[in-house]
RNA sequence: GCGGCUGUAGCUCAGUUGGUUAGAGCGCUUGCUUGUGGCGCAAGAGGCCGGUGGUUCAAUUCCUCCCAGCCGUACCA
């Protein structure tokens, strides 16, 4: 046989060699672990307590809607894989997984108007899916708990939604030091690209690059956005991105706005002078390059942005005073109520998604740089943001109804506060495990007798104290070590022994896994280390509750220390 | 979608200037110890060297295309 024989013999044997499937999900979905699950149920609770606490009831509707209802096209005319998972029903009606929970509550809400109560106050919680590329916490199926009133037509709607989206990160036990909401109102942005020449259905596309560029300022800064403003920029892969093509004059008239809002100063965290005096020089040479003339207020307070908002000479533009105003009254509410210059502030950055919100949009986002699970910093988004939608329940009933609302990503601020270490680690005890030594009836029979009488325990007041236990449920031959083995990865405080010796005596060895582990470290011998059986001791039998009970008692008390 | 980087054992990663049988650490299984976790010692299992096509006597190694992952960028109603 040559050696390519050889090779090709070898190679027929490679192939038949049956090919094993692969285990794996679809990218953008992830299995979720017990510590991560109930992290996020933990989580749940403590937003559902401020949702309650407001006022608000929940509501659950279903994770398919008929595509149009979601005001998407079908996914084979528009864009074929981008957006929403949708599939044909057998009647071939188009359907999709739900991709947030507003347009849903829309329909619900078109749907029952004869019979619910407005202001229609709701909050609720699920798993929504988009079809799009998956990044740092961003996944392709994720939960997000949403708060919305509908028939609420005031600004003052939109305040209690950033007071509310901060008393939930309060909830989370995060400080104002920790995160910031962010509140503007697309009145103002509109307003504004009006007035600088791009008003019209011809310059749609370039008011979108506009306002994207806008929202980039926090990411890139000044800079770079006034490169996106104008002709474009490079990024670090030497990828171009093309601008919006505005004339120095109109550049500086959106830095204005821009720059106004940094004057506000934090009353618990003030901004060194130096910042605060660096942001004005920045600030004035925008005002300077833009024509426009404008007197700064005298003292620092939070309303200075309005005050020099409204010198500006296109003030007279309607939506830009609506903007303003809108504002103005938001500001007001919040600072009587201590959450402006605090946790929440005016932002005229804050842009949001672009198509349905009609007046105030509001985010909030972490005030730390997030790192990945390879300890690299990500640009990781923000974790919860909504705002006013008053034209989304008309296109079912024809009739305005106006509405605010906001959704918390709960898996990306989940993965955020993880990666932050900043989650409440998983501090839930492993069972009790009661050692299975003789695999006849009977003596099985004894084990599931103790893991009963562990599961059912009462206190004093017969209030139930279950203790979570289990008896070995492997292969009743596996040898003890084995069994010790697996109580000892399981986590578990307690193991308890009971072979035919014991069983003739009525004892059970009942063994302290945590106190045995402190004990290990000062023996080297093995020998040794099995024949003094550490942190074990024999009790009647009917002394076995009380015995485990103490045990646990005392492992908690050394954990509290 | 565009650009860059990376794909070798369950995990982290060596290595092959193209050559016979591809390595380490950790993890896993078993034994020393037939009734005791840890440490130690010993043995063992586990690889389409991401896939396809090509160049070559010979490809895990070089080339093409594809796929996947990461990072950036764009998009995200």
């Amino acid at each position: 046989m040559t050696d390519q024989q050889a090779n090709q013999t070898k190679k027929q044997k490679k192939k038949k060699k049956p090919q094993k499937l692969k285990a794996r999900q679809p990218r953008g979905f992830v299995d979720r672990q017990a510590s991560d699950i109930r992290a996020t149920e933990s989580m749940m609770a403590k937003i559902k307590e401020v949702y309650e606490r407001y006022g608000f009831d929940p509501v659950e509707t279903p994770m398919f809607e008929y595509t149009d209802a979601l005001g998407k096209f079908l996914p084979d005319t528009d864009r074929p894989n981008a957006g929403v998972f949708s599939l044909q029903d057998d009647d071939e009606q188009w359907m999709s997984l739900r991709y947030d929970l507003t347009a849903p509550l829309a329909r619900h809400f078109a749907q029952n108007i004869n019979d619910l109560q407005t202001p229609y106050r709701t909050y609720r919680a699920g798993y929504v899916f988009r079809n799009e590329k998956p990044g740092p916490g961003r996944f392709r199926q994720f939960m997000q708990f949403d708060a919305d009133t509908v028939g609420a037509p005031n600004p003052s709607a939109d305040a209690e939604m950033c007071m509310m989206m901060a008393d939930t990160m309060r909830q989370f036990g995060l400080t104002h030091y920790d995160f910031r909401v962010k509140f503007n109102s697309r009145k103002l942005l509109d307003g504004l690209l009006e007035a600088i020449g791009l008003a019209g259905d011809e310059n749609a596309n370039r008011r979108l690059t506009v306002l994207r560029s806008i929202d980039k300022l926090d990411r890139l800064g000044m800079d770079q956005v006034r490169l996106l403003l104008g002709k474009g920029r490079k990024d670090d892969s030497d990828d171009f991105t093309e601008g919006a093509g505005l004339d120095a004059a109109q550049i500086s008239q959106i830095e204005i706005l821009l720059l106004s809002a940094k004057l506000n100063t934090f009353a618990e965290a003030p901004s060194p002078s130096s910042i605060v005096e660096q942001r004005y020089s920045e600030l004035k040479d925008a005002i300077e390059r833009s024509g426009e003339i404008i007197s700064f207020p005298t003292g620092l307070d939070q309303n200075q942005t309005t005050f020099i908002l409204e010198q500006l000479s296109f003030n007279i533009n309607s939506n830009f005073k609506a903007g303003v105003t809108e504002i103005a009254q938001i500001s007001g509410i919040l600072s009587a109520s201590r959450y402006l210059g605090r946790e929440v502030e005016f932002d005229p950055t804050c842009v949001r998604g672009l198509e349905y919100y009609t007046g105030a949009v509001y985010e909030c986002e972490l005030l730390y740089e997030v790192p990945n699970e390879k300890g690299e910093i990500v640009q990781f988004g923000s974790v919860a943001g909504g705002g006013r939608y008053d034209g989304l329940v008309k296109r079912f009933t024809g009739q305005d109804i106006p509405a605010t609302g906001f959704s918390i990503g709960v898996s990306r601020l989940m993965t955020a506060l993880k990666n932050l270490k900043m989650l409440e680690t998983d501090n839930v005890l492993g069972p009790v495990v009661v050692c299975v030594m003789d695999s006849d009836t009977e003596a099985l029979a004894g084990y599931q007798q103790m893991v009963q009488e562990l599961r059912s325990a009462k206190d004093e007041k017969g209030n139930p104290v279950g203790i979570r236990a289990e008896m070995y449920q492997g292969n009743p031959n596996a040898k003890l070590g084995k069994q010790m083995q697996y109580a000892d990865r399981r986590g578990s405080p307690i193991a308890i022994i009971e072979g035919s010796q014991e069983r003739e005596e009525g004892v059970v060895q009942v063994k302290d896994l945590v106190e045995g582990a402190k004990l290990s470290e000062e023996i080297t011998d093995n020998k040794e280390w099995r024949e003094s059986r550490p942190a074990q001791q024999t009790v009647k039998r009917e002394d076995l509750l009380a015995t485990v009970q103490k045990i646990l008692a005392e492992q908690k008390a050394e954990r509290d220390v």
